[in-house]
Parts: C-alpha cells; structure tokens; sequence
RNA sequence: GCGUCGGUGGUAGAGUGGUCAAUUACAACAGACUGUAAAUCUGUCGCCUCCGGGCUACGAAGGUUCAAAUCCUUCCCGACGCACCA
C-alpha cells in the first residue's frame, strides 16, 4: 500500500490553485492532514467524443491528490449522460442513446491518460455509473428522491429562469443532480471534484453522503476557463481545444484566446509555479509562453518548440506552414467543386462569397484567386482566411 | 379535460394575406487594422445559378385564395389558469 502524503505546504497548494469554493475548507484539510486514504472522483459526461480544455482543468486537480497518494477515480457518466445534465441549459439537452454514449468515451481513457496513471502503484480507476444506476428499482428511486423537496429544486438558478420565460421543466431533469449526487454514495466518496457549474450536482452529492452514509463529503469547485465575455471554454460554445488537436493546431488555438485569458490559462491549464508566470507586459509573449507550456503538457517540449516555431513563421513572418491538408484532384477540375466535394467548404455559394471577399489566396504566385470557375491545372497551395491552408495537388 | 396564449433561420426575437429567403441583435465567416489577439470599421451570412432567376423553408398534415410564415380545419408540442377549500 502506498503511503499518504500529508505536506502541509503542497495540500494548501493543492486546495488554491485554481480551485474556486471548497465545502468545507477546514475539514477537508483535516481529512487530508490526517494520513487516511481518501476517495476523490471527478464524473464527465460523454457527451462528445473528446475530452477538452474544461475536462483538463479537474482532470489535473485530480491528478495532484494522486501524486499525494490517494485513491482517484474518474467516473463516466454513461447512464446520467442519457438523462442531459440541465446545467446552464436553457433549453433541455438533447437525450443520447446509450450506443452514442459509449462510443463517445470510447477513448476517454487513453485521453485521460496525459495526466491520470492508471497502472502501477496506486493506479486510478475508470468506472461507469450505469453500473449501479441502470440497476436502480423504482422503488430505490423513490427513496432517493425522499430526501429533497420539490421546492429546493426549484430554487436552484436554472430553473427559476427557466420557469421565469415559460420554458418548460420535465420531471426527468430533476433526477440528474440526483442520480450524480447518488454516485457519491455508491462509490462511497469522501471528495468530489468538479468545475463550479456542476456546485448544484455536487452539493446534492454531499446531502445524500451526508443522509445516507452519515458522512461529510467534501467538494471542490473549480475555476472555469470563460473569455472576458464570460463564455466558457467548453464544447458547447465551440471554442474548445480538444486533446486530438495536433500540436499546430492546439498552439494556433491558444494564441487566438483573448488576452483576458492568459493568466487564467496558466493558472488552470498548466502545473506552472506562480512566481514562474510570466509578466504581462508583452502579452504576445506571454501567450506564447502559454501556448507552448500547454502544448507541451500534450505532446511533449519538442512538438511544442516546433509549433511554436511553425506558428512564428507562419503569422508572424507570414510564411507557409509546414504541414497542412492535402488534396488530390484530377487536372482540369474545378477549385469550387473540389472544394465542395472535400467538405473543406460547405456549399459553392460559400466559395463564390469566399472569392468575392479576397479571401482565397494562391501562396505561390502570391494572388488572390478571382475567378470563381477557377480550374485546377497545376498544383497549388492556397490559404482560405487567415487560418486554413490547403495543398492542392494534380494527379 | 376545459380555457387563454404560444411554436419562425445557429440562438434570442420581429413579422399576422402579396413589397418575405423573412426587420433586428448576438454568434459565425471574410476584408482592413493588428500581436493569427481583443476592441473598432466594412462586407457576407438557406441551397443552386449561364447573376435574369430557379428551388426549398416559418411545429406536422390538409384546405381556402390568383397569392399564405400570415386565414380555416385536424393533429403534435409547450407555458399559464381552472379542475379542492377562497
């Protein structure tokens, strides 16, 4: 059995860092402190296929408490993700199949991997909620929904709103925090991690420990990654950086954050000490410090350098990049078709506003492209805005 | 079940017989400016087009009309009220 780690300097590292509320503070440093092994867990949704930025910032809180020794879980929602969590949704969240379900976190576990050890000594475990939840009676449900009134749901944020623009509330969305409160009890958890949108869900966790198994459960809520207008990173909105990202990519994305970001990307998104954050002066810099510190979590320093460099070239000298997309056309064929075809854009009316905009640029005779039946008659290198580059080559 | 109101493009939300592919805002995309930032300004923002126009769309299906997102009928869905004392 591998031993706890109860320096006292590391946990109050680990209980600020980008940690936004704890329930409740003192005790949970005391449980911490006091050498017992403790079970601490994070759940995600399988709602995509990816996990991303916001999964990250729990994901590395988690990974500290395993270096101190204790026993992590990371736990797949794959049953309460057929429900849809009702957090910050306004509209009900789409239902999934249990099919979807499971193929989305096909690779969470690889994914997750970056960060988490899931073998050797004190490995962490990956666990399924359907496991007990699929097997509930009616009548566990019952009992389970004993222990809160209808008017404490109703007071949660999300619902008043909703019931404030007439949009409806169904009866199944109020056993979410249920049911994510209920795995706390039956994976018998003593700390639940989680960003501070899932404080809700969570606290309904530490209720039930609290009824059922007599228990204090603790939680930490941890800070989001939002821009200045506070929208979050995440998934949902689209602004994600996914763990498939190639390092190009990943580095590309993060220096397209706001400058608002930055400090909080290293707060949350990098083990960075405080004193070695950079000074905001040149904020470019510091983005790109950013960028690369984080890509190097990904994909190690030598990826990291070379899309730094990429990057550099690319925008800064405005040079072209060394590696992008590759199509293959026959000669002859028409640019707007091929287009098209590859899915590189969505419709041909796309491609004539694309055109009209002096927006599709030839990299090597270094013009822009004019004419919308533009034909394909020798190979190309074409930059679409300013982000997507493209290499076109003739069979 | 009864009654009232409502269901419009990625979102919010106008429009209530022709001038509606549908005002506006946000998001998105592109151009200028830059640090591939942000902010700002400009343009685009259903699909196809020989740029004349054609096609498909305002919960669903029918109908009225020369003409329907708009009127009528039926159905589906939601909010609210009533269905107990008041």
């Amino acid at each position: 059995m591998s031993k706890v780690i109860t320096d006292e300097k590391r946990i109050d590292f680990i209980l600020n860092r980008g940690v936004e509320n704890i329930f409740v503070k003192e005790s949970l440093k005391n449980k911490l402190l006091s050498g017992k092994k403790l079970k601490i867990y994070l759940g995600i949704d399988p709602t995509g296929p990816t996990l991303h930025m916001g999964h990250v910032i729990p994901i590395m809180k988690l990974k500290q408490f395993q270096e101190l020794g204790h026993e992590v879980i990371l736990l797949i929602g794959d049953f309460t993700a057929m429900i849809g969590d009702p957090t910050d949704k306004m509209a009900t969240r789409i239902q999934l199949t249990h099919k979807e379900v499971l193929n989305n976190c096909k690779n969470y576990k690889k994914q997750a991997s970056k960060f988490l050890k899931f073998n050797g000594n004190n490995p962490a475990k990956f666990k399924f909620n359907s496991k007990w939840l699929a097997k509930m009676k009616f009548e566990d449900v019952l009992n389970l929904a004993s222990k809160i009134t209808v008017d404490q749901m109703l007071k949660r944020d999300m619902f008043v709103r909703r019931q404030e623009e007439n949009k409806p509330i169904f009866g199944h969305e109020f056993f979410y925090p249920l049911m994510q409160g209920y795995d706390s009890v039956a994976m018998d958890i003593d700390i639940e991690i989680g960003g501070n949108d899932q404080t809700f869900n969570m606290l309904m966790g530490r209720n039930l420990v609290s009824e059922i198994l007599k228990k204090d459960k603790s939680v930490i809520t941890m800070k989001l990654l939002e821009d200045n207008t506070g929208k979050k990173m995440g998934k949902t909105e689209g602004n994600m950086i996914s763990f498939l990202d190639n390092a190009n990519e990943m580095f590309g994305k993060i220096m397209s954050w706001n400058d608002g970001l930055i400090l909080k990307g290293f707060e949350l998104c990098t083990d960075l000490e405080e004193k070695y954050f950079p000074n905001m002066q040149n904020p470019r810099d510091a983005k790109l410090k950013l960028a690369f510190e984080i890509v190097k979590i990904y994909h190690g320093e030598k990826k990291a350098q070379e899309a730094q460099i990429n990057w550099e070239n690319t925008f800064s000298k405005k040079e072209i990049p060394d590696e992008m997309e590759e199509i293959k056309v026959n000669a002859g064929e028409i640019l707007m078709e091929v287009l098209v075809d590859k899915k590189v854009l969505s419709s041909k009316g796309e491609y004539r506003r694309l055109v009209e905009g002096n927006a599709v640029h030839d990299l090597e005779k270094n013009e822009n492209i004019k004419d919308v039946n533009f034909k394909v008659l020798e190979n190309l290198t074409l930059k679409i805005g300013k982000k997507r580059f493209l290499k076109i080559n003739v069979n």
